[in-house]
DNA sequence: ACAATTTGACCGTG
DNA sequence: CACGGTCAAATTGT
C-alpha cells in the first residue's frame, strides 16, 4: 500500500491520467443525461444511481491525482496472489440457519465420487468479477467461516458442451464502495470461447464500463437476510444493459428494450 | 417451454 | 463433527 512517491518524470504520465479522467467525467455526464430518457422507472433510477457512481469515482480520482498524492488501491485489474492467505478456519460459527425451510424430497444419494485434482490458478482481486471474457454459470453459494461474505461458485457456462472444467469462485472482499472481490480461478478453460483478447495492456487507460449484472447474489448489501424473489432495483445493479468495450465509442448504447439474453463479454483481468 | 439461478441437502476431507 | 465444495430440485427469468 505505499505508493511511491511521485517524481517528476512521472508527472506526464499523472497529466494523461487526469485528462482521461476528465474526459471520462464528460462522458458520463453525457451518459447520465442518456439515462434519464429511459423510459422505465426502475430502470432508470438503477442506471442514474451507477452513473452517479462512475463519476464520483472519476471525481474522486481526479482530485486526488490532482492533490499530487495517491493512495488506495483499487485497480480493476490487478491481481495478488498471496496463495492461501485468504482462509484459516475455526472460529466456531454458530449461525447455521434457524432450519425452518422446508425439506424437499431428495432422492439423491451420491454419484460424485472422484475428488482431489482440482489446480487452482490464481486470485484476482477485481472490482467487477463478472467480467472476463467466460461464460459463467453459478452453481452454489456457501457462507465462510471467517468471511462476512458468502462464497459463490460459478462454472464455465460450456462447461456441459464441452466438458471444460473451469471454474471460479468468486467472493466479496470489502464493502468499500466499490466493492473487491476475491476471484479464484480454478482450472484452465478448454472450451474455445474466449474471443477478443487484446494482449498489450500497455494503454492500460480505462477500465471498461459493464453493468452485467453486478450483484452477486443477495448478501451483497447484508440487509436482505432472505428476501425470495423481489425486484429491487434500488440497489446497484440488477439492471442488464451491458455496454463494453472500452471508452472508444461510449456514447452508443442501446435502447433498453428487454432482451439479449445474457452474456458476457469484454474486460478481462491479468 | 427452456434457461439460469437459488438454496438446502449431500459428500469428502481434515 | 465442522467446513468447504458440489449436486440437483425448485424457483424465477426470458
Amino acid at each position: 500500500m505505499l505508493p511511491p512517491p511521485p517524481s517528476s518524470s512521472t508527472s506526464s504520465r499523472r497529466d494523461a491520467a487526469i485528462q482521461d479522467l476528465r474526459r471520462g467525467s464528460q462522458l458520463a455526464e453525457l451518459l447520465r443525461q442518456q439515462v434519464e430518457l429511459i423510459p422505465e422507472p426502475n430502470r432508470r433510477e438503477a442506471a442514474v444511481t451507477n452513473v452517479g457512481e462512475i463519476s464520483m469515482a472519476l471525481e474522486s480520482s481526479l482530485s486526488i491525482l490532482q492533490s499530487g498524492m495517491v493512495s488506495e488501491v483499487g485497480e480493476v485489474g490487478m491481481a495478488a496472489a498471496p496463495a492461501g492467505a485468504a482462509y484459516s478456519s475455526d472460529g466456531g460459527t454458530g449461525v447455521k440457519n434457524g432450519g425452518a425451510i422446508v425439506s424437499r424430497t431428495r432422492r439423491v444419494r451420491h454419484r460424485r465420487g472422484r475428488h482431489g485434482a482440482e489446480l487452482p490458478i490464481k486470485e484476482i482481486l477485481t472490482e467487477a468479477p463478472e467480467n472476463d471474457c467466460f461464460h459463467w454459470r453459478k452453481y452454489g453459494e456457501k457462507k465462510i467461516l471467517n468471511d462476512e461474505h458468502p462464497r459463490l461458485y460459478y462454472k464455465c457456462g460450456y462447461s456441459d458442451d464441452h466438458k471444460c472444467p473451469a471454474k471460479k469462485y468468486v467472493q466479496q472482499q470489502s464493502n468499500n464502495d466499490p466493492p473487491l472481490f476475491m476471484v479464484t480461478l480454478i482450472n484452465e478453460h478448454t472450451c474455445d470461447t474466449l474471443f477478443q483478447d487484446e494482449p498489450n495492456s500497455s494503454s492500460s487507460a480505462s477500465q471498461v464500463l459493464d453493468f452485467t449484472k453486478a450483484p452477486l447474489s443477495r448478501p451483497l448489501i447484508a440487509a436482505t437476510p432472505r428476501l425470495k424473489k423481489e425486484e429491487d432495483s434500488t440497489s446497484v445493479s440488477m439492471q442488464r444493459y451491458s455496454y463494453d468495450e472500452h471508452l472508444s465509442s461510449p456514447l452508443t448504447m442501446m435502447p433498453p428494450d428487454g432482451d439479449q439474453g445474457d452474456f458476457s463479454t469484454e474486460p478481462r483481468w491479468q
